[in-house]
DNA sequence: AAGTAAATGTAACTTGTGTTACAGTAGACT
DNA sequence: AGTCTACTGTAACACAAGTTACATTTACTT
């Protein structure tokens, strides 16, 4: 696991920071659509994302999601380090999105190396500002943008995600994510293989 | 102003932390309604706010914002924190919604002080993960949440940071905080009114 | 092969929200 | 007093999105 460690956190780690977390973190590997997080739950450590893909969402009062960000390799959970470092409940739901492998860091470590590595310190405080960014991204989609736009934009980070342009889904899921009904994408899907921006087929879009 | 630090910081920093930051940082007065914070501007120092309300928007690419959530007494601006950091842009909106006093902290101070005070790193932390709580109850109500709703919550918001049921504003700038138009607003209002929610009056609106 | 469940297509309708247009009113300034 | 401007009220309409209902297709099960 140390190659794995060092290809995505070597250039920014130092190599005594890297050994302490080859030590004392779990390695974790987990098929598509688990859960890692569920809401209200307490969490127990931080996961840094190895490979693979992690969707990170936001439950409403009906038992319904919205998908706020995924997170990628090299990525961090945000939310779940705050959550360590009060003892506070989850208010999100992450999910693997691909099967995903990840290291699992005792609660402990990240205040310890907070005060002992600068590097640490410093990946820390750009996690926080990237899910920042991203949730601002997300506000943006919901706030100023219609549901063609969202769905588009939804599409085209499916595509960079999997780096496929075939994406198996369904509408349901897809409409699930955006937080809206199946009916609605169905129909906005069906207005953009008329503009021939992809070819739907049973279970997966193809994006021209 | 160390008597002001120590009232909203005290309890949290160590006499040594509040000691430097008296030593350090800039205090500032703002009347109602200053920009603080323009978005596409660099960030030179980060605020403490000691006295007042301080209401963070997104901007739009029209020209229009949507209002994010408040900072108040005690708060910092953690989109502030990480743009000084990394040196990056400001992506948001700070206009002070009273008059305020703030601190300003030179942008070296913050990993300067993250190293040497467990408090400090701390206070940091916990900025982080407050804002990004507000920026999910933000999603929250425009995702899942009618207008309707959003103006209750807007306006109960407004009471608690006003300290007062009698808010001085007009149908414009809510219907521009929740980024909607006058129109909408004024329907809606009306119909509270005739729920016997508010009473509405010239530039003023009267909660009961 | 038949039966079942999930996925998709589509029509018809409702509703919330945005838009345009215009009238009335209060307060500020000459 | 008269003029202006900002604020508010309201009607009429447009449109995006949510809802209900039902038909059709595909894939899997037994």
């Amino acid at each position: 696991m140390i190659e794995e460690l060092n290809k995505h956190y070597g250039y920014q780690f130092e190599p005594a920071l890297i050994e302490e977390i080859n030590r004392v973190a779990t390695y974790l590997e987990v098929p598509e659509g688990k859960d890692l997080i569920k809401p209200g739950q307490y969490i127990k450590s931080m996961p840094l994302l190895l490979k693979g893909s992690i969707k990170v969402m936001r439950p409403d009062n009906d038992g319904e999601e919205l998908l706020l960000y995924h997170l990628d390799e090299g990525d961090t959970c945000a939310m779940t380090m705050t959550c360590c470092v009060d003892n506070t409940k989850s208010e999100i739901h992450a999910i693997s999105e691909t099967p995903s492998t990840l290291l699992m860091i005792p609660i402990n470590k990240i205040e310890e190396w907070s005060s002992k590595y600068k590097t640490w310190r410093n990946y820390v405080f750009n996690s926080y500002h990237a899910r920042m960014m991203e949730l601002l991204e997300s506000i943006d989609n919901i706030a100023f943008n219609n549901m063609d736009h969202r769905l588009e934009n939804y599409l085209n980070n499916k595509v960079s995600i999997l780096n496929s342009k075939h994406i198996y889904t369904t509408h349901k899921e897809i409409a699930s994510d955006l937080h809206t009904s199946r009916v609605v994408i169905s129909r906005l899907l069906k207005k953009m293989e008329n503009n021939k921006k992809i070819k739907l087929h049973r279970s997966f879009i193809e994006v021209l």
